[in-house]
DNA sequence: AATGAATGAGTATTCATTCAT
DNA sequence: TATGAATGAATACTCATTCAT
């Protein structure tokens, strides 16, 4: 099971290792100052490459910005979903999830900011938009699993709750990285608690003994 | 009580007339392409005016940015507090500016999307950033009085309930402007309930009565 | 025998008066900075008319130009020419003219800077030229008329000496304005002696005694 | 003795001579038109290079001016300074330099013709500031030696002997140029005898005899 | 393969000039 | 008559992209 395919050469690692300094050098300048904001040659200066090995490597800004925005979509995919268990009871379900959230969001500030930057951009192609919704949907499935077992209300669409989740979890970051609040530990669980209140029923099946199996990765670099 | 100052003269008023052109082309092109993805030019295109008369008006780029930044600023703060009457019962002052909220962002799509790509972006003056917390400061004093009234609870800061739940909010517009989903007021009243819920103590002294002096403002347009 | 032709109306001297402002801002400005350094809007600021005013006056920036270049040069004909009796005695007759010269660029410093500036600029048209030509005209008379009574030496052609003797003029007053050296009479008249020693020929035809009659006109504002 | 320091790459020489091109085109255009009055578009054009490489070598206008005027400064510089012995006698010294100074006149009129556009215009900034001293101090030198030993008279200053002198060349220069007179060898001899019986005492130390090794470096290209 | 020199279309901004008021 | 709003061509400068080395 090869997660990442072995460079089959030397000239092979060279590209990689030069793709992936372009890829973490545009990442830096996209996130920071949006894709009409950062200039090609600032990408090449501070991927320390020529010109023409950029254009050899991605044929155009826009084709740039894209392997950006899916290296950066794929990490936080895998960091959903690698390793979970979607039958796992729905509280300890959705905590997890927050946890690999918070986790993503805490090793990977700059990837989550460019992420969150692009909503739809006209720049983005067919197959990042597919990718957006690949991140969606197993999060879109447990909700409305959810739902139907009557874990979760149903005077909201899944989809909806989907969006209210996940816009308050980047209104926290947000907010924290503008400096208007600092979070720490318990204050991400609280608002994961307060995510749950929102759209749970008050519901036996769930009983407060999960408790102590919560809070499973919180250090975990998904990078 | 003149709101708005008269335009003494016809020129005054052809001055406001084109100011509002060029206010009006900027918004759209802003939110639709972002700061640096909009071209003076074409603001002077969509206006109708010649270059020498936008720089007549808005002494450069980033002046004008800020010109539409405090314009749209200044309609959402006026719409959520003209006339708002913090002594409400507090389920009902919630409720009161989530229909603002609500109400503004279908009124007013481009100004709420201009406002959510603008994260104190490094082009905006100080004069902006203070009109930023003009916004937020009512709507925090409300949540603190909630928390220290018992009606919220305490557990969480109170900028960071706000975090959360303007964060939730622009979700759903987002989500809903990408096509995600689509919202009509059951499901606007719905996500203000699970806001409710989230952070809400189960209490007594808010009781369920209340309930029929609810949706006040429905159709009302901020501007 | 008038000197200026009268206005004949009061909208007349209004005319006259603002072209006078405007003259008189466009010769600080253009002095300064040079004709392509110089904005019209600049001109107009500084005269304090509007845009129409100055062009129904001065039909473009080129006209204004000329206008200015006429005014000056004009101003520096009558100054060197003005009640000149050419038949004095050659020494007494040098003097003066320097003993002018001095006090035109003492008094008008922004004209004779002005007119420094512009040798056969392209943006001068026939007349302007012509006036060059005027100014220079009794010069080179009296200059030639010098060489055939046998007071100046014959060895150089008389525009050869002209231009010797303007330039060393020109060298001082850029010089002093420069700060490279301070100028009081004294060394204007010790320069005007080097001059004359220059192209003299010792000649006992000129001898000593002139010297009580020199320094005739020292204080006299030429404007 | 390598005075100019050797392309050590083909690369530095193709930029070498692109430098040159550009810095060549710009005097024409400068000498031509002045600064204000030359677009860097038009240097482009006469240069023969696109934009990004005129701006790749001279980050900005002001710069590339301040270029040309070092550059044309330097010229002049060595012009008049390399292989010039102080020690010469006076007279011999005198007609050296003037000699060197009219072959520079002949041989670059355009640098010549730049420099004297240029009198501490706005935009030359402090680096060729110095480099005006530097061509002027020799001379300055040279003539207050002059003073000292008496061949010159005191009764003006050094400076103002040089700003005399050199006004009285650039006066002549200017004249050819405009065409107010056509100057041979015999002219510019004869006016370099004019400056020096303008300012010499009549002195038996600095006698005839030297005559016959006058006129040393008539056609000497000054680079 | 890799560089960075070179390009020219594009950007923000200014300014000579016109014209409605 | 006088103003200054309005224009659009032109300017200094940048940047996505190409290509010779």
């Amino acid at each position: 099971m090869p997660a990442a395919p072995q460079p089959v050469s030397a000239s092979d690692s060279r590209r990689e290792a030069l793709i992936g300094r372009i890829l973490e050098a545009a990442l830096e300048l996209f996130a920071e100052r949006g894709y009409h904001g950062t200039s090609v040659p600032s990408v090449m200066d501070r991927a320390g490459v020529g010109g023409g090995s950029l254009y050899r490597l991605f044929e155009s800004k826009e084709v740039l910005v894209n392997a950006v925005f899916r290296d950066a979509k794929g990490r936080l995919e895998r960091a959903l979903r690698d390793g979970v268990d979607a039958r796992l009871p729905p509280r300890v379900l959705f905590d997890e999830l927050w946890a690999r959230l918070t986790a993503f969001a805490r090793a990977e500030p700059l990837r989550f900011r460019f992420l969150e930057l692009q909503d739809h951009a006209p720049y983005l192609d067919g197959e990042s938009r597919q990718l957006e919704l690949a991140v969606l949907a197993p999060m879109l499935l447990a909700c409305m699993d959810f739902q139907r077992r009557g874990v979760f209300r149903s005077d909201v669409e899944a989809p909806t709750v989907m969006a209210f989740v996940w816009g308050a979890f980047v209104g926290l970051v947000k907010s924290e990285r503008l400096g208007y609040v600092k979070l720490g530990p318990p204050a991400f669980d609280a608002a994961r608690d307060a995510c749950w209140r929102a759209f749970a029923l008050a519901d036996p099946i769930d009983p407060a003994p999960l408790e102590e199996k919560r809070r499973p990765s919180w250090k975990r670099r998904p990078r």
